[in-house]
DNA sequence: CAGTGGTCTAGACCACTGG
DNA sequence: CAGTGGTCTAGACCACTGC
């Protein structure tokens, strides 16, 4: 018996919790709030609930989903940890915003240096072009497209206290970002992933990057006023939606003369 | 009524869970199985188990505490996910260790690039000294010591498939690494870590990485075998153990021509 | 005050490991 | 087979929010 959103899931007690395969087929065990959490899931790429909005409460879903609170629970709590949604005690469960003051620029790990005056105050962001191009095949890859797409380049700087500090190029595919323009770029005040959220309808949930050590060209040095000599972090990232789809591919170039990147390891 | 290792916490059902302090006191409210991840975490930072042992079963502990199997599940799940403890079904909770194939090497981000041959195989290590000094005053910050306390200061190289790609200096506080020496260093075979473990009762359980890219002095540039003119990844970490003392300053100079630097984002 | 998430308990059963 | 962690349930009560 498959499951779909809005019905309960198959387990009761004196059932086979979890066991949704028919016997003889592969062992394609999964917990019951595994199963929960893939279906909350659906609902927050389907858009039944949007960024910033709360979900259901823990036990209106474990009433559609006809199971216990504690399951509901432990499923979004995987997903709170993952950062997909957000709890708070006494008001409810919310789908995670970029919009949101405690998880704004989440994604962004250079920190200015300790006695770095620069800590206050937001970047001061530059639209340097954005346009429609085609998808070489290193860009392709990165985001699941063919050689040759449409997709869709932007080109920024962010200043820190005057200081231009990174330079980065993104690229997004261009069916999903119709009608992204550098005046749209320009006019927004929050984060890029914000934009992303309340414009195209696209949430950013997580990131890979690699960091590699480099020279920059010299435009990038003249965009970032520095010499042809000077070494600068190179950070590339693809950027996924819930579905773990890539929706972005962003190189970028940091000084670090008064900034570093800051990682946590556990 | 304060509590302690191998004793019950307050707490009984029918009185005021998770409330040790007084009424009238500061509201120092902490769940009970925050105060049993308290407990667990005292006896690992005791000895009480050590690396690659296991520890109580979870109905064992929840006798010793006087509470209920899932309170100390939740407790155990915390220190599980901060990669303290790791849960093996049908054998039981173990204590985590740098000597273990799944956590080896789980601070080091440097990995090869795609189509890059040096996958295979672990990094040959040169121990190039290892010698008492006294702590600088940055040294003493980072290691919480005082300026001019004794430190051990080792330096070593790691190559991958023949080619000289990380370049680093660590400092350790002198009074805990007594008998730290090159010979004892170049004997070891699995990650230094796993030898502070073994050798010296010290766990390295979390730790914050600062990344800057910079260029090589002659000496350095000459250890890696680059010249002064190529970027290296500059990685400034400090380790700590479980009670968040640090205990390890390292500054790695990274080669990023056939690596890069891997971090992933949520 | 009602409604939300957060904690705690007790008990049942499942999945996995090793003797 | 016994012992371990893993899942699920049902019910109680606490802490926090906002009307």
């Amino acid at each position: 018996m498959p499951i779909s959103s809005n019905h309960p899931v198959t387990s009761f007690a004196s059932e086979i919790p979890g066991m949704l395969v028919t016997p003889g087929q592969a062992p394609a065990f999964s917990p019951l709030y595994q199963q929960i959490k893939g279906l909350i899931l659906q609902s927050l790429q389907g858009g039944e609930w949007k960024p910033g909005e709360a979900i259901p409460s823990e036990m209106d879903l474990a009433a559609r989903f006809k199971v216990s609170q504690g399951t509901v629970r432990k499923a979004i709590d995987e997903l709170a940890t993952e950062n997909l949604l957000v709890r708070r005690q006494g008001k409810g469960t919310f789908v995670a915003t970029h919009a949101e003051e405690r998880l704004q620029f989440r994604f962004l790990k250079l920190k200015p240096d300790h006695g770095n005056p620069q800590n206050q105050g937001p970047a001061q962001r530059t639209i340097l072009s954005c346009k429609r191009a085609r998808a070489s095949a290193d860009v392709a890859r990165a985001l699941a497209l063919r050689t040759g797409e449409a997709v869709i380049q932007v080109r920024r700087t962010l200043a820190f206290g005057g200081v231009p500090t990174i330079l980065e190029d993104l690229w997004l595919p261009g069916d999903r970002f119709k009608g992204l323009s550098a005046e749209r770029l320009a006019a927004s005040q929050g984060p890029m992933y914000a934009l992303f959220e309340a414009e195209f309808g696209i949430s950013m949930v997580r990131a890979d990057e690699r960091l590699k050590a480099v020279l920059p060209d010299e435009q990038q040095a003249q965009w970032l006023q520095v010499s042809a000599t000077t070494p600068l972090l190179s950070v590339e990232r693809v950027a996924f939606t819930y579905n773990d789809l890539p929706m972005e591919l962003r190189r970028g170039l940091y000084r670090t003369d008064l900034h570093h990147y800051r990682n946590q390891l556990f």
